[in-house]
DNA sequence: TCTGGGGTCCTGATGCTA
DNA sequence: TCTGTAGCATCAGGACCC
């Protein structure tokens, strides 16, 4: 999906589009999730400081990010891959690999291409949203292709023109090339694709270690057999929190890492999962970030469990001078936990049950009824304006823009943040739903067809955003 | 300027065990 | 019984991805 987040809120908001949008954390230590084309020109990029891109573009509207809207048009489109192929690989909301010829969506160059387009036509019409795809023989390229794409279009890499399209690519277009891997790239002269193939496989193990090395090598000869993979096993689950200030208190520390820890196991439990391995990390005042593990006899969920051994972890690490993020992970997952095997734990458990309910609102700010608190960007309906949202607010007031995706753009008016008439409402749909939609039968309009085999070719289409 | 959150994978050091 | 070692598990850190 192109500029996913950003482009969702122009559709759910019709004053913003065509306008610099901004999504992402939105405190003093905020980072920007996603920009939309219009931010983009100001030099705004994902990963930027929040307050970098204030900067940039200081009349960008700012919003924070709205997972589980995002969520709901993210399964549509799923949907909509899963009708090409059973075989969709996911790799996060905005963004999948699919293996058309598994499918027998697609067999051969003219399928491929056909299938694509039918496919951005469908998650235009079924979110109102623009994807890109990228169509090649293996996942690399497709998704090199998809970066080629966007915003709003279709690539494909033909077999055979692989070598010559890539190779006087920068090292950075492979995946897995970040900054770290492509300066040391760049210290060994070493700046295209082609030169990566010419430095020779012994080379590229000795700059970057044995797995890297050979990946990358391959990689440079368009090599990629990495299958798509549906279903992937979750092999950790972590929480972390970075403060607004850093936290020098050492008995605060120690309670938000309980808190963390609680977090942790809400998460882990409502995967079905237990985990053997505790994992605490910390992120320093100077910003150096260190991690501490514990690996427990057998897998538990239990929260008194986790609860402690983080503390322990936690007794090893010196935060004098403060900390400004703290993390809790649980890996080495299972789905029975040690408690299971000897019965026990059960009153716990239910201690646990009512801690989960009181955690709900969040422990800093406790001033504010959480149906008080109107988060920038959020939905709203008023008893007698409608539908709208927050614009801002402060002061003891909330502004917002009474629009829906479907009018014009709307008025802007100002409330008492205890307005009796305005309350918290959910996101509306993007598109209005009909009965003869593609994907609202689960039967979208793109062709399926019984695999026709014999090309080798896999068709790896991806729809992404960032 | 000051750098999120949730993940995955890899590497090297170290210690245990057969 | 002692010693060297291969292999594995654990731990910590780093790079990368979206």
């Amino acid at each position: 999906m192109d500029a996913f987040f950003a482009s969702a809120e122009q559709a759910s908001k019709p004053s913003l589009r065509g306008k610099a949008v901004v999504v992402g954390g939105l405190g003093p230590r905020g980072v920007v999730a996603t920009a939309s084309y219009e931010a983009r020109v100001f030099g705004v990029h994902s990963a930027m400081p929040m307050a970098q891109a204030r900067r940039l573009a200081p009349n960008a509207a700012y919003l924070v990010p709205r997972f589980a809207f995002y969520r709901a048009i993210s399964e549509q489109v799923m949907g909509l891959l899963r009708a090409l192929s059973p075989l969709v690989e996911p790799l996060s909301l905005d963004e999948a690999f699919v293996d058309l010829e598994a499918g027998g969506a697609a067999w051969d160059d003219a399928s491929a291409r056909l299938a694509g387009s039918r496919l951005r036509a469908d998650i235009r019409e079924v979110t109102g949203l623009t994807g890109s795809v990228g169509l090649a023989a293996c996942k690399m390229l497709a998704k090199i292709a998809s970066e080629q794409a966007k915003p709003d279009g279709l690539v494909v890499i033909e077999p055979g023109t692989e070598r010559a399209l890539l190779g006087p690519l920068s090292v950075r277009t492979l995946p897995g090339v970040g900054p770290a891997t492509g300066d040391h790239l760049r210290r060994a002269g070493i700046h295209t694709v082609d030169e990566i193939a010419e430095a020779g496989e012994d080379e590229l193990v000795r700059l970057l270690g044995k797995a890297h090395g050979h990946a990358l090598y391959a990689m440079a000869l368009a090599r990629d057999e990495r299958p798509v993979v549906a279903e992937r096993e979750t092999k950790s689950v972590s929480v972390e929190d970075t403060y607004d200030v850093d936290i020098h208190d050492r008995v605060r520390v120690g309670l938000e890492v309980q808190r963390l820890a609680d977090r942790c196991v809400r998460r882990l439990r409502g995967a079905g999962l237990s985990g053997r391995t505790i994992v605490l990390k910390v992120r320093r005042y100077d910003f150096s970030t260190l991690t501490r593990s514990e690996t427990l006899r057998g897998p538990t969920d239990d929260p008194g469990v986790v609860r402690e051994a983080a503390a322990r972890l936690l007794d090893s690490v010196d935060t004098t001078g403060g900390v400004r993020l703290l993390g809790v992970g649980v890996s080495g997952l299972a789905d029975y936990t040690q408690e299971d095997l000897f019965a026990q734990a059960a009153g716990e458990r239910e201690d646990f049950a009512a801690v989960e309910d009181a955690d709900e609102a969040p422990a800093e700010v406790p001033a504010v009824p959480v149906e008080r608190r109107w988060a920038s960007g959020h939905d709203v309906r008023h008893a007698e304006f409608g539908h709208g949202w927050v614009q801002g607010s402060g002061l003891g007031r909330v502004t917002v823009r009474f629009e829906t995706p479907d009018s014009g753009p709307g008025r802007v008016r100002t409330f008492r943040v205890d307005d009796p008439g305005l309350e918290a409402a959910d996101p509306l749909p993007l598109v209005a739903w009909r009965p003869d939609e593609p994907g609202a039968s689960g039967e979208p309009g793109v062709g399926g067809g019984p695999s026709v085999g014999g090309e080798s070719a896999v068709g790896g289409g991806r729809v992404r955003a960032d």
